[in-house]
DNA sequence: TTGCTCCTCACGTCACGTGAGGTGGC
DNA sequence: TTGCTCCTCACGTCACGTGAGGTGGC
């Protein structure tokens, strides 16, 4: 027979836990004193309190362990709760992994978006930029709808996904209403899915300026540009670009004064 | 301005949960009656409902929403939550694997020892074995000891395990003490890690016999199996091999009146 | 007497959910 | 008056941990 703090060495179970497991009569002593109200376990408590262990290793939860217990004898209901238990701890396994995941992206974005803000110049540039395989949705109406297309892109190519969003303007003027743009993603891989086309961006010769403040400011930047193209006597290659460098931010929608978009033209002499 | 309930249909937040936000300090109202102690959310509280909301689904704990919250201007840190959080995931994703996977184990054995025993005849019988890659450690001394050196195989190859143990007896006579024997463990690949022999074991004919029972009485077993090589004019091939289809369990040692161990005796015409 | 082990009882954790019992406005 | 929304307060969940305050045996 041993005192509380003895089994509880042997069994590596703290005082209070054997207390509590007493409580929810799930590991009884084998006496106790009615006098002084000490506990004595006996030696074949210690198998039992050993059974408890590896189901709690398990996550078990106590009240299926007292059932477990209990039906030992039985023994063919063990395999039954072993499977429900291991469906319980797949989905808490998916929740996490879904979790994980999304703070990945999340923190790659942020990243992503500090960089951006230390390398940006603001100043109008030429320079060449390489292909890129992108995944696109081609679509007519107002520009604020790329929002959505660009979330469903998002959830089709996920972790193939490896650059911020693009937005093609197909447009020589600006519409409000009936624009003609596409929405891209960079992917690493991957082929047309329901209504995203994917393929090859070409690369080539352009004029880029990055643009800080909200998109609605746009207009005086693309003026720079326009500017710069007219006075180096260059001419605009359909389709024009936007990359989105730091715009809403998933948790915060931050500040629209430190929105970065970079405007890329690309073009040829005229 | 909105009541609890409106609001709590524009966030998809429970009435109860948006309460107890405002206990926590968390997502205050913007006026609360005097008189009758109804609360009124501004719309501006939406975008606070919002991003409680996204940093729940991500599993924050509300203390560190509330820091998240209050340091929302310096922005700075943002990143470092998310970072500390994406550690605490992995943690628990980690530790989720572990558990998923112990339960697999658990669970395969637990239905291997069901099928080993329907499968089961009791009779002496000759049989053609596969060979068979396994894993293993020789090592002298007392059978009692094998137990450390599956524990260790089962450790260093988990998942690549495809089988019940093996022992190898490389006496010719009982030894108690001093016996040279080798606990195998199945395996479909791998390599010799320190002190464990990845090798193939050569298949071949031999006699076999299921014995039923406690270890200490697998002499009645061996005697039968010996007893019909006799008759049948049978020579011994060492090492001999005993395979343990159900022994003691790892959630409940179970009846040792119903283990299963397979004699397997190597034999050529004498 | 001192130091150690043991005891009970109450409360805290975490993010809410579940009532009970009651009020205010249409 | 009825039905609906809203309120507060207390308690439950899950598996313990943390004291506080006190007792028994050497």
């Amino acid at each position: 027979m041993y005192s509380i703090g003895e089994f509880s060495k042997i069994t590596g179970m703290t005082v209070k836990t054997l207390r509590f497991y007493q409580e929810q009569g799930l590991l009884t002593p084998s006496a106790v004193d009615p006098r002084t109200g000490y506990r004595c376990y006996g030696a074949e408590k210690i198998e039992v309190a050993r059974i408890i262990g590896e189901l709690r290793t398990l996550d078990f939860p106590l009240a299926e362990i007292t059932e477990i217990l209990r039906a030992d004898q039985a023994g063919a209901s063990l395999l039954e709760h072993l499977e429900r238990q291991q469906q319980a701890i797949a989905q808490k396994l998916a929740n996490y992994k879904q979790i994980n995941a999304a703070l990945g992206r999340i923190i790659e974005q942020e990243r992503q978006a500090r960089t951006a803000m230390a390398d940006a110049s603001f100043d109008v540039e030429e320079k060449t930029i390489e292909p890129t395989l992108v995944a696109g949705i081609r679509m007519r109406g107002r520009y604020s709808d790329c929002g959505k297309a660009f979330g469903r892109i998002a959830r089709r190519f996920g972790r193939h996904l490896c650059g911020k969003p693009i937005m093609l303007h197909y447009d020589s003027e600006y519409k409000e209403n009936d624009a003609d743009f596409e929405a891209c993603m960079p992917v690493r891989m991957g082929a047309d899915v329901d209504g995203i086309a994917v393929r090859q961006l070409a690369g080539g010769r352009c004029v880029t300026l990055m643009h800080r403040g909200p998109y609605d400011e746009l207009g005086r930047s693309y003026a720079k540009v326009l500017d710069y193209m007219k006075t180096h006597g260059l001419a605009i290659d359909l389709p024009t670009r936007e990359i989105y460098h730091k715009g809403p931010g998933m948790i915060f929608k931050g500040n629209p004064r430190k929105y970065l978009t970079e405007i890329q033209i690309p073009v040829r002499s005229a």
